[in-house]
DNA sequence: TAGATTGTTAATCGATTAACAATC
DNA sequence: TAGATTGTTAATCGATTAACAATC
């Protein structure tokens, strides 16, 4: 049932992990899924995976299931992935280097439009077909780029302020790598990528 | 108040937040803080913290608050980060490279020890200064350096079966960063690493 | 039709939060 | 001491799960 309630975060936080899923069984020429099916390949319960589904429609058929490539279709515009975003870079050391050159965020539809950097021995460099830029630069290039999603790969104590210029310039999303945690206003997203955190949560269990 | 029941995976998945966030105030050169204080750096409530903080010991002190320098030490032990970790590496392409070059790993106590790959083209490379070897030497590798600990960077339809052989091989924490689900039997833990997912799990509240 | 599986309800389970006595 | 803040309780809040009528 679709109300106009906000769905949960965190229901909308396992939707790509759904969609993700679904690109395996597509790629095992699976036609149709139940709940059931994709349940156990996450190994989670089904009737999550229903009721996580029913806060944005009815996408299956009793006694059938799912159709894999329509589930896929509707994930993808639920979560705004059928078009492609282009993102801003921010910190082209070591680490700025390797995200630009994931193939992974291409193959998804995410693409590193624009580099920047604030130290001068980088600016200038060459970040595959891209120009490493000051960070003067931000505001304009954002904003002629139409960008809303930027990636921060600089050091921790300089991923605040990295994070405010940003959002000044008007972007929306933020992948930040910096571990650290990191405050922005209402309307903003972050979410944070730090290995060593996952690793840490799993030490505790260890021995 | 410290029981004998299992503390909740949610508690523990919030430790490595805390001390990642007390490593800044130590840089700081704070001596003391209250739960207050960390609260307002993580945005999270300062009750969740102490009743966090409460499931391993009584850390505090009524009306003075945290030692940072023992609270560090004491989320380190219950962590067991109060060591280094050697780790094995799968997977020696672009990503593997970039992984086994991460400074935050080693800053933070846990280092890559040995590198395989099933791709003849890769086996005998130098990665810094380790030899990537085949993974036929998976097994008497990881016995002969004790690693507990492996990460995972080969394709999604490879990531299983390396997960197997892992486990096989006495592997008990295993970090993920290829973009797929996978199953561990009981007694292992395994994270996940998709630097996609949290992208999609911001572009659904764009626009 | 008979069998299967959805979408939804209601119950259960667990996590977060507010409040405060204890006490440094 | 007076002020501050912990550790803990109990209430609230929200998420998960089991069950099943609806129906393909």
């Amino acid at each position: 049932m679709v109300t106009n309630k906000p769905v949960p975060d965190i229901v909308v936080g396992r939707l790509p992990i759904y969609l993700r899923a679904l690109r395996r069984f597509q790629e095992e020429a699976c036609i149709t899924i139940s709940s059931a099916d994709l349940a156990r390949r996450l190994a989670i319960g089904s009737a999550q995976i229903r009721k996580d589904l029913s806060h944005f429609g009815e996408f299956g058929r009793q006694g059938r299931g799912y159709d894999v490539s329509r589930l896929t279709t509707e994930l993808s515009r639920i979560l705004k992935v059928d078009r492609e975003w282009g993102m801003a870079l921010v910190g082209a050391g070591d680490l700025g280097s390797a995200i630009s050159q994931y193939a992974g965020f291409r193959a998804r539809g995410f693409r590193v439009k624009c580099v920047f950097d604030k130290d001068p021995a980088k600016i200038g460099r060459r970040f595959a077909d891209l120009e490493v830029l000051g960070m003067e630069h931000l505001l304009a290039q954002v904003a002629a780029l139409s960008i809303r999603v930027a990636i921060v790969a600089v050091p921790a104590d300089e991923a605040q302020a990295v994070v405010n210029d940003l959002v000044a310039a008007g972007i929306r999303a933020i992948l930040n790598y910096a571990p650290i945690s990191i405050a922005v206003p209402p309307g903003v997203s972050i979410q944070h990528i730090d290995p060593v955190v996952h690793l840490q949560r799993m030490t505790y269990y260890l021995e």
